[in-house]
RNA sequence: GCGCCCGUAGCUCAACUGGAAAGAGUGCAGGGUUGCGGACCCUGAGGCUGUGGGUUCAAAUCCCACCGGGCGCACCA
């Protein structure tokens, strides 16, 4: 357990036992680092003591000098504030602890091995992977990494939408292809899918004289998204196809499992998800007698928990937040609760100034594929993380292909080249960390880059619970600000040996750091640039 | 008409989930003379957080109304 967490849980139980209350407490980073390393606002525990804010610190402080001291330097109050400065043996022991464990530091057990199931992309198998799709398998599998990290058991999930609607067109579509192929007019439907792709398919259908050209079609799509995604980085443990649930008889059990919340009018089977949250009920069985696609998303959900999952993910377009009161009531109803939808907003595409305008209709869109040839897979995903899930994102593919200053992914990268190169150039001068003496770093440049280094565990912690990837690249780009201005200020390689070694095992850490970090995002962190 | 997301520096985005004087990057203006990689560093200008009310000791954050952008509102998936 971080020593922070160590600090907030003394105070949490100090507050328990004598004052009789429950309060969660929480640090923050302080506004200005001058205040201090991390800062804890009393007002709230000044109103349930009933004290003055500067009473309840100088108990607080007491409290915290008894518990950890030589961990903190300094307890100070402002402005209703409590400021705590961390001590140099703490920083350099957290150092200590990242030259040790290097990719293992800042591994946690807070997920106690929980299952979790990540649904995320799961995009019909009627066409390419777009960018939209590149976004939610960026952030997807960064999330995926961070809980993994966090220690969460977790499984990436793609759910295969191969029966229904959608997969008609497709056969209208293909059908189409085929005709034209062999000569015949025909009329393209109007509502099919345009794209080459499908013309390139139904040549190899009549090639090969293929017996069943949808399921060949959806086969065959399927593993071009799949190579798609490994292009940009995403492996996913499972993909689960709609009809296996189907021929399963899923949809028969959970039918059987809602049955005494259902009613039936006007020839269909209605749900009352009204009485789980949702704002009117729905249709599981259509007048026609098939089940709903609703209905079979929730026997696969359903599918999802019997396979011992305790925690549903489900990352989905803008497009679907519609959806989520229904899916939410309808898990209520099986008596599970722990499911938790991301919408991943949308991606709007730009060069330069201009917009790229993009029509399914007409088949213009970007490809996945086109934007890795174009961009790269490391810029896409350090563009995809930079924002919150609940942001639009403007992607303008222009920069991300830059190579320059403009580029943030080079930035990190950069930082990673650089440290690797320090070390190699120390290692061949016969100089390593391994016996420093933490008192060459005990100043102030030093301390702004150790300070970075120990909030590295706050922020993996909090991206995980939080469930924000984008809180990574973000301190990670602050991290290399830090390393490179202190680059600029300090030798590190130097003449005395001592102060040297000390230096060096703050850049050996920062090296693991940089690269930890970019791991967890799908970045490679290159050594040479 | 109803619901969801968004609106923060010229541009792209943060802001620890209600906390201190709203921060980065880019762009713009200027600067950095042996040495570990100049894809770097330093300085500066740039803001009524879309608008108007409210709640609070404290609001970019929560509530109400309005303006603007996106997306939903199926016995489609």
């Amino acid at each position: 357990m971080s020593l922070r967490k160590r600090i907030e849980e003394t105070v949490e139980n100090y507050i328990r036992k004598n004052w009789k209350v429950d309060k969660k407490i929480v640090f923050e980073k302080p506004k200005n680092p001058d205040y201090g390393d991390y800062a804890l606002p009393l007002f709230i525990l000044s109103r349930l003591k009933k004290e003055s804010p500067e009473k309840i610190f100088q108990e607080i402080k007491k409290v915290v000098e008894e518990e950890f001291k030589g961990y903190v330097e300094e307890l100070n109050f402002l402005k209703g504030f409590l400021n705590l400065r961390l001590s140099y043996d703490a920083l350099i022991s957290n150092l200590k602890e990242i030259l040790k464990k290097k990719e293992n530091f800042g591994k946690a057990d807070t997920g106690k091995n929980k299952r979790v199931n990540l649904e995320f992309v799961s995009a019909n198998p009627t066409g390419p992977l777009n960018i939209a799709n590149a976004r939610a398998a960026s952030m997807g599998d960064t999330l995926a990494n961070l809980l993994e990290n966090a220690g969460f058991y977790v499984e990436r999930e793609y759910y295969v939408n191969d029966s229904g609607n959608q997969v008609k067109v497709l056969e209208k579509s293909l059908n189409a292809r085929i005709k034209e192929l062999k000569g015949e007019k025909v009329e393209f439907p109007e509502d099919g899918y345009p794209g080459e792709y499908l013309v390139e398919i139904a040549k190899e259908i009549i090639e090969k004289d293929i017996k069943n050209p949808v399921e060949y079609a959806v086969d065959k799509i399927l593993e071009s998204q799949k190579e798609s995604l490994l292009k940009i980085g995403v492996k996913f443990k499972n993909f689960v196809r709609e009809s296996e649930i189907r021929k399963n008889r899923k949809v028969e059990k959970v039918l059987e499992k809602l049955k005494k919340h259902t009613y039936e009018k006007e020839k269909a089977l209605y749900f009352k998800s009204t009485e789980f949250g949702d704002d009117k009920d729905r249709v599981l069985i259509k007048s026609a007698g098939e089940p709903t696609y609703f209905l079979v998303d929730l026997a696969y959900h359903l599918d999802k928990i019997e396979r011992g999952f305790e925690i549903l993910i489900d990352i989905w377009g803008p497009d679907h937040h519609g959806y989520i009161g229904r899916m939410k009531a309808g898990l209520k109803a099986l008596g599970f609760e722990n499911f938790e939808v991301l919408i991943a907003q949308q991606v709007n595409l730009k060069k330069g100034k201009e917009t790229v305008k993009m029509s399914k209709r007409k088949g213009i869109y970007y490809t996945m594929d086109e934007l890795i040839e174009e961009a790269g897979k490391d810029a896409i995903r350090m563009f995809m993380l930079l924002k919150s899930f609940e942001s639009p994102l403007e992607f303008d593919i222009e920069l991300a292909r830059k190579t320059g200053v403009e580029n943030p992914v080079y930035y990190l990268q950069y930082m990673h080249a650089r440290c690797v190169n320090v070390r190699k150039f120390a290692e061949e001068k016969g100089i390593t960390a391994d016996s420093f003496e933490g008192r060459y770093l005990e100043g102030e440049d030093e301390r702004k880059v150790l300070v970075m280094l120990f909030y590295f565990k706050d922020i993996l912690e909090k991206s995980a619970i939080f469930k924000s990837p984008h809180l990574l690249p973000h301190f990670l780009l602050e991290l290399a600000g830090v390393y490179h201005s202190y680059y600029q200020k300090k030798r590190i390689v130097g003449d005395d040996i001592k102060v040297s070694r000390a230096r060096l095992a703050l850049n050996n850490a920062c090296e693991y750091i940089i690269k930890k970090g970019l791991k967890l995002m799908g970045i490679n962190a290159p050594e040479r640039m």
